[in-house]
RNA sequence: GGGCUCGUGGUCUAGCUGGUCAUGACGCGGCCUUUACAAGGCCGAAAUCGGUGGUUCGAAUCCGCCCGAGCCCA
């Protein structure tokens, strides 16, 4: 039985192992009923080392809908994984051997990831354990390992075949410093210092001076044309002239295009291959020529003359000093200005052309925004980010990335024609720098040499699959389809995602789901804020504001931190506060105490006997707020539940009514109490679970059952009928004595000589006697001897309002000014009649007799002492 | 620069399909040993609901603008 302090630093440990050991949350592999199964699909953390709070939020809520579904008698199947093949792992493996994945071949860097990240995750599932989480660990996966890259392959191939990817030549945002394409998404805009300078150029054919300014001399070699502002009226006479540019001497034509900023600089601008996002547009809408002076790591090519070879760094101060040398550097000045950087590692981008594979987006735009319709969103408002997301997408989505960690694209192309040719299925996985072509010549032009496509596929385009991997999708050969393992998973019932990338992890998983299946991938989504300090700031490494989960959970327990984690709407930010986890500790704290005081009563549950009102009471008023309770867990709304579970049992419940019944069972066997008070009991066990996971299992399996609280079925109403009137005007009238005794300073305790009651407590009177230490207590029919003043009236607006309207004011200052009259359960004022549903007479009631009256909202109490 | 979200007692939060004295918790002050819990119980003080203008008989709630924070996208 449950004694002493409660230690949850023991008792957590314990049962996080016995649930690990006991596979308590085990995935019943027979399950083929998809409306009894409840699947989760939990985007895979990137293996970075560290838990930090938002996977211990993120998990917690998502651990609130399996616990409380699977107790509603689903079968809960709860994976996990790591996405472990992206950029973030290959820096940790490089950081961590000291290597550099360009001096090893594509498989045996893979290897040494695959080495580096077991280790790392091996530390980060102990923790995610010690979280209590009730995930299934026998379903686990990697997004490096051979079988997730068969599937990313396969998903390739498929979509290829469905007409939904190409391959392009096309501009490309890249990192010189990581030396791969990078999408949109993976870009920041960054504060940087640079300088800019004003260059002479001059119009080839009569010489004319005319200044350009730029922070990018270096490319002055890619110059392909000048621009002017259709509002610039001072250098419009240039337009549709050539323009001969400095040191390289090309010419350019000069072009007038909205796109020119006309507040910085000369309001003259070059157009170069490429340096920013506008060039790529010019040289899209106006068709001009590439001059790539830039390759792929950052180094000057034949396009710069005598400047190639050098890097882009080295370039520019050259060819600043040899435009200054000729007199063309008119002004250098130091400015701060906006680059796109690489999030990853801070590194500005560059623009190149270059040979990728797309998915297509754009022209499904329609038919993914239904697909998003169609799942229920919780919260709401949430929907609205993946419309604007879809809304505004420009591009395709490029999958093409030049890595050596990643998962490779399996094909090979035509060394004559270019053909693409695609690995055969049942080949897969295929590294196409080893693995060798499935035919022997080109199907087009009979060539039997091949190049292998060395790209790998974007990480997010394998991190989109997690439906697919967690369902088992694969290739069937011998029925030539695609078909699931554990086809009852999909769709999923709930995918779980942070707020912040709702707009591609969300978004590419709905999209290449969507094209394998035919069928949206979720049916629900549940969306999740971010954790931010105290200061309600988010947390990040560079604002130095970071609480680690480690030394949190080392001073508080993990329900505390669960307790914590239910406290805001779904969506919503939650900031980090001791003060919440406090709160979650002094729940624990009563909810075994309370436990400790309900086993020394009663220690055993009797059969169900004719219940006496106040425990009938009890369960029926319990019945009520386990509606309340199970419609907020569905609904999501856990903070609701949690808060109305919590005050339930606390106030009521040990409050009110533990203290009546410690009475009742104190003074002997009264068997309608001892049912009352366990069955009660056991059933709050129940609902805290899902919240309270470590301590309900203590003390369930202390009190109530030899197997998991957690596999329990969710209490059902009793279905007991109760006068709830009576009950809860008897608690009102205890609450009045309570405030008695406070007011004349009388210990609880304290025996009062006579009370008399004037409202609805038939059958509690016994109840009311006992636990306030009253000696006699009487129930009046009649109201006592009071005098009533009427000291105003209190208007129902939601009736006066709508029916009234702006003579509202009137019938205010009638009132007000006394001037009405009550007739027959009718105010007449203002010269308006209103009926008795419109309004309340106001009276203070004054006690003539002898003893002290205190007034409830349900009753009148007077005290004789 | 654009979109979305948020801004309620000292702190966190409910209410936000408009309707009397704005919910609860933490903290604070006072009182009380009810042999489960004093890390408890009871009572109390404390908010012009970010600012401003409007719609309305009536606005925390609806609308406009402004300020601040966060996320996403330029």
């Amino acid at each position: 039985m449950p004694s002493g302090e409660y230690d949850p630093e023991t008792v957590e440990a314990k049962w996080q192992d016995r649930w690990v050991e006991e596979d308590t949350y085990a995935y019943h592999e027979g399950a083929v009923d998809p409306n009894t199964v409840f699947s989760i699909d939990s985007p895979p953390p990137t293996v970075s080392g560290s838990l930090h709070w938002g996977h211990v939020y993120g998990f917690t809520l998502q651990d609130f809908v399996a616990r409380f579904s699977r107790m509603r008698g689903r079968d809960v199947f709860f994976p996990f994984g790591y996405d472990d093949n992206g950029i973030a792992s290959e820096r940790l493996t490089e950081d961590e051997l000291g290597v550099e994945h360009q001096d090893f071949p594509r498989h045996e860097f893979q290897e040494m990831c695959r080495e580096v990240t077991a280790e790392y995750e091996a530390e980060f599932n102990e923790k995610m354990q010690a979280l209590g989480v009730s995930i299934d660990w026998d379903y686990t996966y990697q997004t490096i390992e051979p079988r997730v890259q068969r599937i990313s392959q396969l998903s390739f191939i498929d979509l290829y075949d469905r007409g939904r990817e190409y391959r392009q030549r096309a501009p490309t945002i890249w990192c010189p410093e990581c030396e791969t394409a990078i999408s949109q998404v993976e870009t920041e805009d960054d504060e940087r210092p640079s300088h800019f300078h004003d260059i002479e150029f001059s119009v080839a054919d009569d010489g004319e001076a005319f200044v350009i300014s730029t922070t990018r001399p270096e490319l002055l070699s890619a110059c392909v044309a000048v621009f002017v502002h259709p509002d610039d009226e001072a250098n419009q006479h240039l337009v549709g002239e050539e323009a001969e540019v400095p040191l390289f001497g090309q010419r350019v034509p000069i072009l007038k295009d909205e796109r020119v900023d006309v507040e910085t600089g000369s309001g003259l601008v070059m157009c170069c291959t490429f340096g920013d996002q506008t060039d790529i547009e010019w040289y899209q809408a106006h068709d001009l020529p590439l001059r790539i002076a830039i390759d792929e790591s950052g180094t000057m090519t034949e396009e710069a003359d005598e400047y190639a070879g050098l890097s882009s760094e080295e370039a520019r101060e050259r060819i600043v000093a040899d435009l200054d040398e000729a007199g063309y550097l008119l002004d250098r000045r130091s400015i701060t200005h906006t680059v796109n950087v690489h999030e990853r590692c801070g590194t500005p981008v560059e623009f190149l052309v270059a040979e990728q594979w797309y998915v297509k987006l754009l022209d499904k735009r329609e038919e993914y925004l239904e697909a998003g319709r169609q799942m229920d969103w919780y919260p709401e408002k949430m929907f609205t980010r993946y419309k604007n997301w879809i809304e505004g997408l420009q591009w395709d989505w490029s999958i093409s990335r030049q890595r050596s960690s990643g998962i490779p694209f399996p094909v090979w192309y035509c060394a004559e024609c270019d053909r693409e040719i695609l690995a055969d299925r049942e080949q897969l996985p295929v590294d196409p720098l080893v693995d060798d072509p499935p035919v022997g010549a080109c199907p087009d032009c009979g060539h039997d040499e091949f190049v292998p496509e060395d790209d790998v596929f974007d990480t997010w385009a394998t991190s989109s699959l997690t439906p697919l991997i967690n369902a088992g999708w694969d290739w069937n050969g011998e029925s030539g389809k695609f078909e699931m393992e554990r086809p009852e998973l999909y769709p999923f019932d709930m995918r779980p995602q942070g707020h912040d990338i709702i707009s591609f992890w969300l978004f590419h998983t709905v999209v290449k789901c969507y094209e394998h299946t035919g069928e949206v991938p979720f049916d629900s989504v549940m969306i999740n804020g971010m954790v931010l300090d105290e200061n309600r700031v988010k947390m990040s490494k560079s604002l130095g504001n970071i609480v680690s989960p480690d030394e949190v959970l080392e001073k508080f327990p993990v329900d505390a931190a669960r307790y914590w984690a239910a406290g805001s709407a779904v969506g919503d930010d939650l900031p980090y506060k001791e003060k919440g986890l406090r709160a979650g500790e002094k729940l624990l704290r009563k909810l075994w105490n309370a436990s400790k005081l309900v086993e020394s009563l009663a220690d055993e549950t009797p059969d169900r006997p004719d219940l006496k009102a106040i425990d009938s009471w009890l369960l029926a008023e319990q019945d009520a707020e386990i509606e309340y309770i199970t419609e907020k867990f569905e609904n999501r709304e856990f903070s609701k539940a949690r808060d109305r579970l919590r005050s339930f049992f606390w106030h009521t419940f040990c409050d009110d009514y533990l203290e009546i019944a410690k009475q009742r069972l104190g003074e002997g066997g009264d068997v309608s109490a001892a049912y009352t008070i366990r069955t009660a009991h056991e059933r709050f066990l129940r609902l805290f679970a899902p919240f309270l996971a470590h301590i309900a299992e203590e003390i369930w399996r202390d009190m109530y059952g030899d197997g998991s609280v957690h596999n329990e079925p969710w209490p059902e109403p009793l279905g007991v009928e109760a006068d709830f009137e009576a009950g809860e005007t008897a608690m009102s009238v205890v609450g009045a004595l309570r405030k008695y005794k406070t007011d004349h300073q009388l210990s609880l305790n304290a025996t009062l000589d006579e009370v008399r009651v004037y409202g609805s407590v038939d059958g509690f009177e016994e109840d009311i006697r006992r636990v306030m230490h009253v000696e006699t207590l009487e129930t009046l029919d009649e109201e006592p001897e009071v005098e009533s003043v009427i000291t105003g009236i209190d208007l129902d607006y939601s009736v006066v309002g709508p029916q009234y309207g702006s003579r509202v004011p009137e019938i205010e200052a009638g009132i007000e000014a006394g001037d009405y009259a009550v007739e027959d359960g009718v105010l007449r004022v203002a010269d308006v009649e209103l009926d008795a549903d419109a309004f309340e007479v106001n009276e203070e009631r004054r006690y003539t007799g002898d003893g002290e009256m205190i007034e409830t909202d349900r009753a009148l109490v007077i005290v004789r002492n």
